[in-house]
DNA sequence: ATCCTTGCTGACCGGCCGGTCATTAACTAT
DNA sequence: ATAGTTAATGACCGGCCGGTCAGCAAGGAT
């Protein structure tokens, strides 16, 4: 007999079913995956499914709900609890944290945002909400607590944080369309903060 | 009377097709635009338009290829003709080029190709050939020009031409996604412009 | 044991859309 | 005129897939 017909287990079931759905998502992009197939992957049947979120639609905001807000926490607890210069902070925590992102799940979510913004704008206003301003945000805040600490100097990188980000995206971008072409996503990264700092510090 | 019933233009319609399917395509997405809807648009019947394109997906590649290709050919010649210096070029032609891309139909093709890569392979081969890789040799020869004659001086940069164009693809994914809130792309990248310049420098 | 609640199933429906094809209307040649 | 050629049409088909629902089976309560 061994595994049991079915499980009966309401409380696991969402994270277990977004789960499915982005790695499904992953391989064949939101338009072409069929709610049967995250069903299959989930190991539950499209019924029970659609027990847990209403249209297919509403998965997908699960989806990118999961996958990105986490992150946007993570980053701003070690901002808040970091005692470290901001040229440090840069250089070490904040680095790791813009060198993980490509490759990461994260990526894929990029690229779903891309493909489907159109049809979803009310998405589109929670990812900026709850990821795009409070990134942003926490970049300034870095950037801030150089200047006032008379490390950096204030120039155009100061009004433009989004300077800081644009090689990570490009980064998401060449891994999603390019993976075999070699590109050290890393190492561009690094060169970049790298230049970055040298424009800025005082 | 009026307008005839139908008008026996052969050697037009390809290209009205493309353009029409690049107008559907951008308002709604490759896999979402049906194409009687193209057909639609470009004034003819279904039927007509899968004697001049056997599939979807052919009609798809067409589309790339035709507003693509003429940008890169474009930047060829500008860099080829020009006497300017490397920093000139970049300050002059080079800038106007990267600030001319996003909102324009390349960015469209950018969004489409990040949305549907995964199921088209070849078209990211020809992506690859025809585009990136041309794009990134045009960079270099500007780079190593610089070098040269005395312009700038040999850095990570110069094995990294992907650093001059990262904020360029920031800004088509931004414009794509929010193009209401406000960022001026083009002085996103005149400042990246000018960070490179100053870190090159001889 | 029995009944009730509820997690769960899977067959089914209906609409949508890529692609086809028989037919027709417009040009061409003679 | 007439016949042959080809641009163009639009009704149609078949498969796919989001979403539904009637009913079943697993726990709980008593």
């Amino acid at each position: 007999m061994a595994e049991p017909r079915y499980r009966r287990r309401k409380e696991d079931r969402p994270d277990e079913i977004t789960a499915a759905a982005l790695s499904a998502f992953a391989e064949n992009g939101y338009a072409a995956t069929r709610v049967e197939e995250v069903a299959k992957r989930a190991g539950i049947s499209k019924g029970l499914l659609y027990l847990y979120f209403k249209t297919k639609e509403e998965l997908f905001k699960a989806v990118i709900r999961s996958v990105v807000i986490p992150r946007v926490d993570a980053l701003e607890l070690a901002l808040d609890q970091s005692t470290l210069s901001a040229e440090a902070f840069l250089r070490g925590p904040m680095l790791q944290f813009m060198q993980g992102i490509p490759g990461s799940p994260v990526g894929i979510v990029v690229r779903l945002m891309i493909a489907e913004a159109h049809r979803h704008p009310d998405l589109v206003d929670y990812y900026w909400r709850n990821v795009v301003s409070r990134g942003l945000a926490a970049l300034q805040r870095i950037l801030d607590r150089g200047v006032e600490n008379g490390e950096f100097r204030r120039t155009a990188v100061n009004e433009l944080p989004h300077l800081l980000i644009a090689p990570v995206i490009f980064s998401v971008i060449w891994k999603l369309l390019f993976e075999n072409r070699s590109l050290d996503t890393d190492r561009l990264i690094e060169c970049h903060i790298d230049m970055i700092l040298n424009d800025i510090k005082a």
